[in-house]
DNA sequence: TGCCAGGCCCTCTTTAGGGCCTT
């Protein structure tokens, strides 16, 4: 199961964070994460973390994590081994993947541990899929392909499971429109880099080889 | 914490600039 290229077990996953660069001193609050097998939420992961500094009122308000609730809250460290044995080495699926990523490569470095899956990022995939749609915000998204959800937004498992419906909804997108029949993690991955101009061919060529 | 990133992608491009995404 590890290292599988079987795009239906994948962990999608989501920080929030007290700002948008780790290397200007910003630290992960919240992760939140499914497992997902063959298009089910089989597993999930949600944690607050104390980052050992107050966050700004922006942060409070946009995430609606208070500094309050991070008072009790475990140490990033802590939070962060724990996630590491939850993700092993499954693949990895982010909305903006690159943010995500600078975040866990960054925590798991102070904690001197690693994973072995590659990310995957939704939101580059859905900008070469759904040319049409008014921008490609994760919120946008699920709104014009009319994806359930529960109204939470900026919290780290709502926005993991509205990731994970996303990617589920990509994924049978690209059998029903391009009839690619079980498209992998490395096609998915392959759109997410082909320029938007060379997508229809690339697909027309998977789905007929 | 300190006072703001980084990568993708388009275009009136590549001797560059600016919008989009993430918190």
């Amino acid at each position: 199961m590890q290292h599988s290229d079987n795009a239906n077990t994948v962990i999608v996953l989501d920080f929030e964070t007290t700002g948008l660069s780790p290397t200007q001193g910003d630290r992960a609050i919240e992760i939140g994460a499914v497992l997902m097998e063959n298009g089910e939420v089989v597993d999930r992961f949600q944690k607050l973390m104390n980052p050992g500094f107050r966050v700004s009122s922006f942060i409070e308000s946009y995430t609606g994590i208070t500094n309050n609730m991070l008072r009790t809250a475990a140490p990033c460290d802590e939070v962060m081994d724990q996630f590491t044995d939850f993700i092993g080495d499954y693949n990895l699926v982010a909305h903006n993947a690159s943010f995500d990523k600078r975040f866990l490569d960054a925590e798991l470095d102070t904690i001197n541990r690693s994973y072995g899956g590659e990310f995957a990022c939704s939101m580059l995939i859905a900008r070469r899929l759904y040319q049409n749609a008014p921008n490609h915000k994760l919120g946008s998204l699920v709104a014009y392909k009319n994806i359930d959800h529960d109204g939470v937004f900026h919290r780290a498992l709502a926005d993991s499971e509205m990731t994970a419906k996303l990617w589920l909804q990509m994924l049978e997108d690209m059998q029903d429109q391009f009839h690619i029949p079980q498209p992998s993690f490395t096609l998915m991955q392959q759109v997410s880099k082909k320029t938007k101009a060379a997508v229809p061919t690339f697909l027309h060529k998977m789905a007929t080889t």
